[in-house]
Order: structure tokens, then C-alpha cells, then sequence
DNA sequence: TTGAAAGCGCTAACAG
DNA sequence: CTGTTAGCGCTTTCAA
């Protein structure tokens, strides 16, 4: 079972293999007659013939091949099963890539450094990487000479592009939200708080909110654990222990939310009317939730396709070496949030 | 900028490129002094060489690169935003391959065929197709050689490996226990039901459980559009509009019924106090969904390391043409459903 | 306007 | 136990 490679297009259009190659790639500097090229094409037709990338990407260094790298939460767990964030931003990411004509080729990021092998080995003609923080070892990453676009990520580099978002200004948006319907006492719930993480900035955010408005931050107001629903659940729970003190929270994340009202609900708790809460992202999950979340909306199909531009760009440009892109957020006003009097 | 090749490590190490190829691939066949391979290792380590998958590829036949198939429901629609199913299905498929030493090369599936780019273009060693129906452009597919794993597909040819459920029965067991909590009129919401599709072996369930219980088959009990959160939504108003002659629904998945009961909601309807309902696939939506929802459950992980096991086992074995793994299924009692009682 | 030839980085007989 | 040699299928100077 002979694969038909371009020879045998050459030998069927009687030329030669590299005038083959010119009229499939339209190669600028060369021209070819109108004559050939119908020849040329009604070989390929004929046979079928599909060019071999692998073969095309060992000689012109260009694979049409973007590398995604999506965080695993804990070694051992699978990525996005946690938070449908991923999924949705791996679609857009996926389908502005397909239009473009790039076929993915997706990981998940082990602790160790499975960055390199994706990136050096496959020749991958750009990198997409979601939420990385500062000093995991994206230095071999810089020596590649390939374009890194990083996603929600702190990682300050001059050689990596970067798409974001106004994290801490959206979590002080929603933290005045709050405070804005009589709510004093605000807690924080969010994973797990690293320094230069996307949490720390939210964090930030929600300090910034309670401080502009005289608001004292307490310590037990703020709950870090992991970035998925179990963990809204016993957030919950310790909610409950540690006194019921706040009148509303703000959820770095929707599936965080959706495991925090479950958890409240299993206690009689209700949201709005015993616990007011806001939370971020905006996936699916927070229409469908019941209370529907009110939350930080940010364009994650947007954020898809940037990022997929931008690489392209970057391959196409060795020029470009940093761009920066931080996308706007704004909240969308659901039923989670209920107004909170005086004296309550 | 040079990126250090087999030759340079062969020329460091001072033997020949193909010695460092056998102790790098532990080629069976050859056998390298301990000496030899140590100092080929040390020379490995010192350049920082990483072989080029593409020339491997090119020269051995093999990619470690498994292609992922995933529908989109809709042209210009991007897959896996409409159903977490899928995020799940991917999650585990990726898992388990780069478990194996294995990449992904993912793309949705265009209305053309698209199948066969990534197939032939890229030499991936096995194929994961999502979905697909009969009379899909898959003959091409079957004359490339190379192993090819259909999941929840009801496309049966010897040629091609097999991951499923059983549908109809799975049907039949939510309607039946419907059935069995006393309801007498039942509707049946899903996708389109195409012809040896999936959606159309649940209807079959659906109407194999009336039939054993001697209840009519109603027209319009039958609701068929999209499998998404958008059209549970309408169906739900077009149940209504029709007339809640049904006091309960066996919906095919639970992003239907998470946008069905919203829909009912708007409506001043509640689940189950007015309607009851049964869905299908047990996502972890179906356990945060309020109430949470009574669910046919597959084991979607399962599904996926399956998936990946069969496509490697298959590549390793050309012999092995067709296998068959049925899952099990079984019907996770929660929220949804309440007993109908007699002349209700 | 086209073709010959070299080479991308690697593997795999085959010799030795 | 190791090296030589010939490709894998394609692109790309360079020459004609």
C-alpha cells in the first residue's frame, strides 16, 4: 500500500517533482505556466494525492501545527475537567485555528517539562500556553526561537506574548458591585493564591474594593483552596464553621460559585437571600445555575481566537517579540446578588 | 541559531549518528556497549538534544501523535461549547495518550472532509472519531491503513474499531424507571434523530419502555432539535405551548436538561413538583444542576482510556481490525423525578 | 518557465 | 558491537 507522494504526481503530469511542489505551494518566486499547473493538478486529482506535512515541515521549517498547553490542576488529574473554562477557550482556540488552516496539537502541562517536548520535538510553528506562573521553566522555552503566546499569565518576558485580562480590576468591580447593595462584610473565596498568579491579582482586586470603601479586610473572610466545584463545596461548609460572618462573596471562578451554593443549600442556606455572591469568567455554567450567577463576564471565545492571531502573527513576523493584549471585562448582573440594609 | 542534531551528538559522543539512534530508541535489534551508550547519554545531556518527532516520522512511520476527531454541531459552530460530554470525552483521551507517551492532534470536524487532512497529512499512528454517522465520507478513511476507533457511532464495518454504549438500553432503563414512579405520559427530548444515529437508538429505548408497559406512543410527546443548553430552553416553552400533556421527560443529555428545567422555570414550572425528568450522560453539570438531576450514567473517563487503548493496541497489531467495547450503563437516582400518583 | 540536486533529521537494513 | 548507506517526502537554491 504505496502512499502516492509527489513523484508519482511529477511522473503522472510528466515534470518534475519541484515544479510539482511550485504549483501546490503557489510559490511566489517561481512561475509556471497555465499549461502545466491544469496538468499538474489534474495529476493530483487523479491519484489522490495529499501532501505529507511531516515531510514539508522537515524541509521548510514550517509545520502549520500550533502547540496548546492546558494546566493540569494536580499531577495525576486531568485538565479542564475541573472548569469548563478550558473547554470553551480550547474551542475557540481550536476553530480560529482550523479556519486558518493549523491543526492543534494538544497537552496537558505534567509538572515536569512536557512544554519542551511538545514545542522542540513536533516543530510546532507556535505555542499557546494557558496559565502559567512565573518561574516554571519556560527559560528553555526562550531559547526555541518559537513564538509563545501566554494565557492568563503573569509571566512578564520581552519574548512572550501575552492575552489577559484586567484580573484585578474585574475582582474589584465585582467587589464594589457588592458593596455597592449594602454589603460590608465580603469574603473571598478562590484557588489556590500565588505569588504573580491570577488569584493573588483578584485578591488584590478585592482589597483594593474593600479598602477604597474604609471597608477592614479580615483574615477569615478569605478562603484558598482549588479551582473546582468539590472545593465550592467545602468552602461552604467552612463557611458555616467559621460563623456565617459575611453577607456576600466574591468566587474567583463559576464552578467554584456552583460548588459554594450546592454546599450552602445542603445547610438550608440560600443564595440570594442568606449569602449574596458574585463570581468571574462568565462559562455557561453561570446562566444555567439556579440562582443564575451574577459574575465578571470576560470573552473567552475572544481570548480563543487572539491568542491563535497573535501566534500566527509572531511566526509569521520573528520580528514581533511582545505584544500584550488584556481584554475587557465587564459584570453581568444576574440573580445571585440581593441588596443588603443596615443593621441587617 | 542551530538546533543541535543527531549528527552533532554522534560527532560529540564520537561514534555514528545511527549508534546514537539505537541507544536512544533502544533498538531490540542492535546491542550497544554500556560504554558507548553512556557516553552517547552524556553527550545527549550536554547539547540538550531533543530528536525531531518529523523526521522520525518521516523516516520510521510512526508519530506518537494520535488525531482526535470532534463533531461540531454545526457548521461554523464550535464543537464541545455546546456539551461538556465532550471537555470530559477529551480530557480523559488526553490523559491517557500522554500517559503513553502519545500527542494529540485535535481538530473538529468540518462538513468535508477534514477527516482525512489530518489523517494523511500528518501520519498520525491512530484516529479517535467522535460521533459520526453512516454515509460519512468514511471510505476514503478505510483505504489509509491506519487504525481508526469510532465512538458513540453506530457506523459498523469491520474495518473500523468501536467504543459505545448501549443507547437504547440506556433509554429504555430511564424510562422505564419513569414508568415505575407511576408516570403514564411521558416525552422524549434529544437532538435530531437521524437514521442509525445516536439519538435515534434512545428513541428506540424510549419506545421499547412504552411498549412493555402498554402505553401509547404520543407524537407529540416527541421533541427533536439540538443537543444544547439553547434548545432545552425551547423546549421547554414548546412543551408548554403544547400543552403539559407530559408529567415527565427523558431527555438524551444533561445540557438539554439544564436548559429544559430553566426553561420551565421561567415559566413558574418546577422540577420535579410539575414535571419530572430524566437525562442522559451524568456530566458533572448533571450533579450541580438544582434540582440535581436523576441520570443514565456512563463512564465517560472509561470511554476515553478505552478509546486511546484500542487505537494503540490496534497500531501495534494491524491484525486486530475491528474490536467492540460496549459500556455499561446505570440510572444515578437523584432530584429530578417525583412519584406520579394515579388519576394526578 | 522548468529541472537537477542537495538536504531537512532521522531510521533501518546490511556489512563488517 | 558499530558504521555505511540509502532512503522517508518534501522544499529550495541554482542552473539551464
Amino acid at each position: 500500500m504505496h502512499r502516492v507522494s509527489i513523484k508519482d504526481v511529477a511522473r503522472e503530469a510528466g515534470v518534475s517533482a519541484s515544479t510539482v511542489s511550485y504549483v501546490l505551494n503557489n510559490t511566489p518566486t517561481e512561475t509556471i505556466s497555465g499549461e502545466t499547473r491544469t496538468r499538474v493538478m489534474a495529476a493530483v486529482r487523479k491519484l489522490g494525492y495529499v501532501p505529507n506535512l511531516n515531510a514539508r515541515s522537515l524541509s521548510s521549517r514550517r509545520s502549520n501545527l500550533i502547540g496548546v498547553l492546558i494546566p493540569q490542576t494536580e499531577p495525576g488529574r486531568e485538565f479542564m475537567f475541573s472548569n469548563p473554562f478550558y473547554g470553551e477557550l480550547l474551542s475557540a482556540v481550536e476553530y480560529t485555528a482550523r479556519q486558518r488552516g493549523y491543526h492543534l496539537l494538544l497537552s496537558g502541562t505534567q509538572e515536569d517539562q512536557s512544554y519542551l517536548s511538545i514545542a522542540r520535538n513536533r516543530g510546532v510553528d507556535g505555542i499557546i500556553i494557558v496559565g502559567t506562573y512565573p518561574g516554571e521553566n519556560l527559560t528553555e522555552l526562550k531559547r526555541m526561537d518559537v513564538p509563545v503566546v501566554l494565557v492568563d499569565s503573569y509571566v512578564r518576558d520581552e519574548d512572550f506574548h501575552i492575552i489577559g485580562i484586567e484580573d484585578r480590576e474585574g475582582a474589584r468591580m465585582a467587589v464594589r458591585y457588592l458593596i455597592g447593595k449594602g454589603h460590608r462584610r465580603i469574603g473571598f473565596i478562590s484557588g489556590s493564591i500565588r505569588e504573580n498568579g491570577v488569584n493573588m491579582k483578584r485578591y488584590q482586586g478585592y482589597c483594593d474594593a474593600l479598602q477604597e470603601a474604609g471597608l477592614p479586610l479580615e483574615k477569615g473572610a478569605v478562603y484558598s483552596g482549588t479551582v473546582d466545584y468539590e472545593y465550592g463545596l467545602r468552602a461552604a461548609e467552612e463557611y458555616v464553621r467559621r460563623g456565617k460572618a459575611q453577607s456576600a462573596v466574591f468566587l474567583t471562578a463559576d464552578v467554584l460559585s456552583m460548588g459554594f451554593v450546592k454546599g450552602l443549600r445542603q445547610m438550608g442556606l440560600g443564595v440570594p437571600d442568606d449569602v449574596s455572591l458574585v463570581s468571574f469568567d462568565d462559562v455557561y455554567l453561570a446562566n444555567m445555575a439556579c440562582p443564575s450567577l451574577t459574575t465578571v463576564h470576560q470573552d473567552i471565545r475572544e481570548k480563543g481566537r487572539k491568542a491563535v492571531e497573535v501566534v500566527l502573527e509572531a511566526a509569521a513576523d520573528r520580528e514581533k517579540r511582545h505584544t500584550e493584549w488584556i481584554l475587557p471585562l465587564r459584570l453581568v448582573e444576574r440573580d445571585s446578588v440581593r441588596e443588603w440594609r443596615e443593621g441587617e
